[in-house]
DNA sequence: ACCCAGGGTCATA
DNA sequence: TATGACCATGGG
């Protein structure tokens, strides 16, 4: 089975996810970032604090005090070395001139300009690459790994380079990748989600019988 | 009480 | 290059 038709399968089964969650562009960054390692619904609080006080703006993320910044964003966990991130980010994305500027570099220089900033790693970049500023890039993460290693796709203990450039290529040949890699990121995260909600062991669990629990 | 979540950095060998 | 320690909250 090719990975666009485990896609299909994925899509036919749960539809569309409408990812990412965040009204603008700059919101989905502070999100990739607030989410590392930590529980979407743990993000949410802290975005809504930063909404709260005003403060979801490079501008104000930068401007105030580290303390200040990490109180508003504690509900999604590691908040002294996030705020530091969530800085180090801004402070790259004032300097580069913000969306405006951002979004018409080349998307190989926006991927290296975006990993350049301390905090930000491959999956952040490719969350953000994705899902902020549109452009063709998969995202690997752990569900990614573990589901697709079950299916025997891959081993698990590949690169994370290697595993992009297996689902880039994989997938290459169809149209509107950004709108496709956009779905199937969310459908891996939701299928992960929705098959491990039932196991009690995830030894067992996701991809041979996912795709038989698809059918 | 324990485990993990939409990771990344840094020190060490 | 490859492990390990560390960061920290909230929900199951």
């Amino acid at each position: 089975m090719s990975l666009k038709q485990v896609y299909d399968r994925l899509y036919k089964h749960y539809g569309p996810q409408h990812w990412w969650p965040g009204d603008t562009p700059f919101e989905v960054m502070v999100g990739a970032v607030l989410t590392q390692n930590t529980a979407w619904t743990n993000v949410e609080k802290a975005i809504y604090n930063l909404k709260l006080y005003d403060a979801l703006s490079p501008h104000a993320i930068v401007e105030v005090p580290h303390e200040q910044l990490a109180q508003w964003i504690r509900p999604s966990g590691y908040f002294n070395i996030k705020a530091r991130r969530l800085r180090n980010f801004c402070q790259w994305y004032i300097e580069q001139g913000e969306y405006p500027q951002l979004s018409q570099w080349e998307t190989n220089e926006l991927r290296e300009g975006l990993l350049s900033v301390n905090g930000v790693g491959p999956e952040t970049a490719d969350d953000i690459m994705l899902y902020a500023f549109a452009r063709p890039v998969f995202v690997i993460d752990a569900y990614t790994r573990r589901i697709f290693s079950r299916l025997d796709y891959i081993t698990g203990d590949e690169g994370y380079e290697e595993l992009r450039e297996f689902f880039e290529k994989g997938l290459a040949r169809n149209r509107d990748k950004v709108q496709l890699f956009n779905e199937y990121h969310a459908l891996i995260v939701m299928h992960a989600k929705d098959i491990c909600k039932m196991k009690p062991s995830c030894d067992d669990c996701c991809l041979k019988k996912v795709c038989l629990y698809l059918e």
